[in-house]
RNA sequence: CGGGGUGUAGCGCAGUCCGGUAGCGCGCUUGCUUUGGGAGCAAGAUGUCGGGGGUUCGAAUCCCUCCACCCCGACCA
């Protein structure tokens, strides 16, 4: 490739709207252009780099066993009524019709397309266990889309869906698919860890994100340096301390706080530890008598995980604050001021609150609280649940060693859905036995485009993006000093060209003209992984150099080394 | 949706408070020179100042309104 016959076009500034590295780089090297929030046009560069993770995920996903299909962006809204999701998707789901005034949607996911393929093609359990999946445009017409790629509304997405006729060959696949998503993250180059994650609103039991590890991420990882725990920290479980709750040792005493409203003021007003005071939060509950407010009670450093809080029985769906009348209603004071002393509603504490004494809480009465309160003396005693944020430093759950938190960019998602949508649009196959029996599904999801993004966030520096050869759009460029106007410097730029390219070398030649400097420029901020600058200098001694986008300096060959000496490095690379 | 902010040339910005011929840098075009780290000189081109309405002799600037985009909070690959 002649970049005369492609098209290279680079900036200097980054347009003023894009926040992150990878954003930013993404524009500046002529990957992306813009159309919309949350919609871009893959610039040929780009598209290159896109087709070479499509072409890895294909690849171990065929060899996996999953065989490729490709579905509609454009589905009847039938389907989704008859999976109950039209109802319950919400506005990111993209509505529309067409001129019959018949409703479609742009799929943001799969499931039904292809449960409903499923339930007309497999009829019986000598065509199980089948697995198909696609790369495909999704639209999800996100709240907030930002950071480039990262969080688009159109993106490029493999999802793959799995039908099995029973639980335990659900499992088997959803191994093969969690070793298959560790072999493509690493064949790509990314550094990343498989968490255990919350399954969400597809629904469904057993479930892994794989995370890229990167400081932008929007996730917080939990994980423990001495044992292969990994939770996403919406999921990760806060264990009950080991000691005992001491015996109350102080009488129960209202103080005056008065302007103090949260938990930092408390604190600091009374001079003592922010994990002796107890955080009170108020949410809707969804019992039979009604929505009554549950009161939730959180040590006053934790924070509460709306999550878990989602997960206790009698709290509404989705979680909801009381709103500020609803709380005065029943506490008879303001949020800032709660408790659960006199409160007549239901409680519930955190694990970590069962085990304090002689603590502070909101005395339930505007600018009041009481310190000194004890559970079982000054108020019935709750029931106890797992509602707070794990915090770094926190004991692992699995009992070896302790968590730390970082941030992590999702780029796969594997769910056991088990029978969730099979049964909404029945989807049945006959047994050995004659017996109809509901399949058992999975799915399996890596978002593509967000892979080159979270890339990026990982390989980068002062210059620009460092790609990992696998994704790169070029393997090696070769950069020609003087090509309109040195005859040697241009044949052997072009017999290089030709040799690298019959090497299988994925190489393109710099024919542009420009100045030295604008060229190393341009190639280090596109960030291809190996360049090869042809110059008079160094071919009066026989020399061109090589040098690695990493290096620090470049090394000299003759020509004639040059296509073994970029396999070699093209090998070690694939192999490190 | 709530809160905050920004829209001026392809990109980055100034000008807006205090109304008076629309500017700067980069990029682009042409010519000459230059060619190992984003070249120099010279000459150019490019704008419905986000849209609409209003006030005014006169609006990028003041007022009203709509739109787009960005940032902070609830979603997900």
């Amino acid at each position: 490739m002649f970049s005369s016959s492609f098209f290279i076009s680079t900036l200097k500034e980054a347009p003023s709207d894009a926040e992150v590295v990878s954003h930013q780089l993404m524009l500046r090297a002529g990957l992306i252009r813009k159309v919309a929030a949350g919609i871009y046009t893959w610039m040929p560069t780009g598209l290159r780099c896109l087709r070479k993770v499509e072409n890895i995920v294909r690849e171990e996903m065929n060899r996996a066993g999953a065989v490729e299909v490709l579905m509609p962006a454009v589905q009847p809204a039938e389907l989704w009524q008859e999976s109950g999701r039209w109802a319950h998707y919400g506005p990111e789901l993209l509505r529309f019709q067409d001129r019959h005034e018949r409703d479609f949607v742009v799929g943001p996911t799969h499931e039904e397309v292809v449960t409903d393929m499923a339930r007309r093609e497999l009829k019986s359990y000598r065509q199980l266990p089948r697995h198909f999946y696609q790369i495909q445009t999704k639209f999800r017409d996100e709240i907030r889309p930002r950071f480039g790629v990262m969080r688009g509304r159109e993106f490029l997405m493999k999802d793959g869906y799995s039908f099995h006729a029973s639980y335990d060959d659900l499992v088997r696949e959803y191994r093969n698919m969690y070793d298959t998503y560790s072999r493509i993250f690493s064949r790509i180059g990314l550094q990343f860890r498989a968490v255990a994650a919350d399954t969400g609103s597809i629904g469904g039991t057993g479930s892994h994100e794989f995370h890229v590890i990167a400081a932008t991420g929007e996730d917080d990882i939990a994980w423990c340096p001495d044992s292969d725990y990994a939770a996403n920290v919406e999921l990760a479980e806060a264990i009950a301390p080991t000691t005992a709750r001491p015996a109350p040792t102080a009488g129960l005493e209202k103080v005056h706080t008065p302007g103090v409203k949260t938990i930092a003021e408390l604190a600091a007003f009374l001079d003592l530890a922010a994990e002796r005071t107890v955080k009170a939060i108020v949410v809707e509950g969804d019992d039979t008598s009604g929505r009554a407010p549950v009161l939730l009670l959180v040590r006053g450093d934790h924070e509460l995980n709306e999550v878990k809080a989602q997960k206790l029985d009698g709290v509404a769906d989705p979680l909801t604050f009381a709103s500020a009348e609803a709380i005065r209603a029943a506490f008879g004071a303001a949020p800032g001021s709660l408790g659960p002393v006199g409160f007549g509603g239901r409680v519930v504490m955190d694990r970590a609150v069962a085990a304090m004494s002689d603590f502070v809480i909101g005395a339930n009465e505007d600018d009041w609280h009481c310190t000194g309160a004890n559970i079982g003396r000054d108020f019935a005693e709750p029931e106890v649940a797992d509602l707070r944020k794990v915090v770094a430093g926190d004991p692992s759950p699995d009992g070896k060693g302790s968590l730390e938190i970082c941030r992590g960019i999702e780029v796969g998602h594997i769910f056991q859905l088990r029978t969730k949508y099979a049964e909404a649009l029945d989807c049945r196959f006959v047994d050995e036995s004659g017996q109809e029996q509901v399949m058992e599904m999975g799915c399996y999801g890596i978002g593509v485009s967000r892979i080159l993004g979270a890339a990026i966030e990982q390989n980068h520096d002062a210059r620009g993006i460092i790609w990992p050869s696998a994704i790169a759009p070029f393997a090696v460029v070769i950069c020609p000093i003087g090509f309109d106007k040195s005859e040697t410097v241009r044949a052997t730029a072009v017999r290089l060209h030709d040799d690298l390219l019959a090497a299988g070398v994925d190489v393109i030649l710099d024919d542009r003209g420009e100045r030295p400097g604008a060229m190393f420029a341009d190639w280090e901020l596109i960030g291809v992984p190996q360049r090869i600058v042809v110059g008079d200098r160094g071919l009066k001694d026989g020399v061109v150099e090589v040098q690695g986008r990493r290096e620090e300096t470049a090394s000299k060959f003759s020509p004639d080394e040059t296509v073994a000496e970029i396999v070699r490095r093209l090998a070690q690379q694939k192999a490190g």
